[in-house]
DNA sequence: GGGATATTGTTGCTAATGCAACAAACTCAT
DNA sequence: ATGAGTTTGTTGCATTAGCAACAATATCCC
């Protein structure tokens, strides 16, 4: 499925904020290096996250100031780093899966089953306007 | 049908933004000015534009910066005032049209239209949890 | 090797956003 | 009429976003 519909999304959000715990995308962030099992490069986490290079090095500016994540030294590319979760922010993505979870799944389940299929399969037939950051046709 | 889909929004704001033109949310502002066809109160803004009133306060002032609106007094109630479109105003709006009008049909066409219906009355289940603003359950 | 070009990531500046506090006018009950 | 409570709108402050310019490396081609 992949990418999950922008209601959901919405929805997930702000069950986050009304927990006080930080935004999806952090969550996304620490997930996506938890996920990789390996120190990984903010360009190969910027596609995932769909996002813009600024955009992630000012995110991990902030993620790092709270010690979540951490800038290592990339050997093979001098211009670039590594990054990887500390302890506590694999800790804290797990306190926010105890409400990403719940809420994802309560967003699902109002939507019968197999119109979710029809919906997931309408939705990607707007892929081709859905996308943000397409310029191109 | 009212509130058009959150994926044709995209679409079309994108459009505007590649023509150098201003945010879709001046356009509405425009629009239910001149569609109201007199004078018209913040408080009476901020509903169809689904926007906090302090948001809409700025948008006002950036849009009053420009020479699009004005802020006149308000007789019946001196607390408030109403927001006329300037001959200006009227202008962008008919020229952002222009942009905004295709985008959109375009974006609309590529969905079959039996599907489009479907797709709506997905969405439209999916209300409980696409509204913002909405604190409320 | 050496210079043009491309990749990777950061930063300065300005504009926009969110939140909470605030001011001013209005309403209504006493 | 007066004082409590509401509505309407704005503003101060701190955070965030967007854009363009930039630095630093890497890659490629001669």
């Amino acid at each position: 499925m992949g990418r999950i519909s922008q209601a959901v999304q919405v929805h997930v959000a702000a069950a986050l904020k009304s927990a006080k715990l930080p935004d999806l995308q952090w969550y996304t962030v620490l997930w996506e290096l938890e996920r990789a099992g390996k120190p990984t490069r903010p360009k190969d986490l910027a596609v995932p996250l769909f996002i813009l290079p600024y955009q992630l090095s000012r995110l991990v500016d902030r993620m790092e100031k709270e010690g979540l994540v951490t800038r290592i030294d990339c050997e093979e590319d001098r211009r670039g780093h590594l990054l990887e979760p500390s302890a506590k922010g694999l800790a804290l993505r797990k306190q926010m899966w105890a409400v990403y979870a719940p809420a994802m799944q309560q967003a699902m389940r109002r939507i019968a089953d197999p119109e979710a299929l029809k919906l997931a399969e309408l939705l990607y037939k707007l892929g081709g306007i859905d996308n943000p950051h397409g310029g191109q046709s």
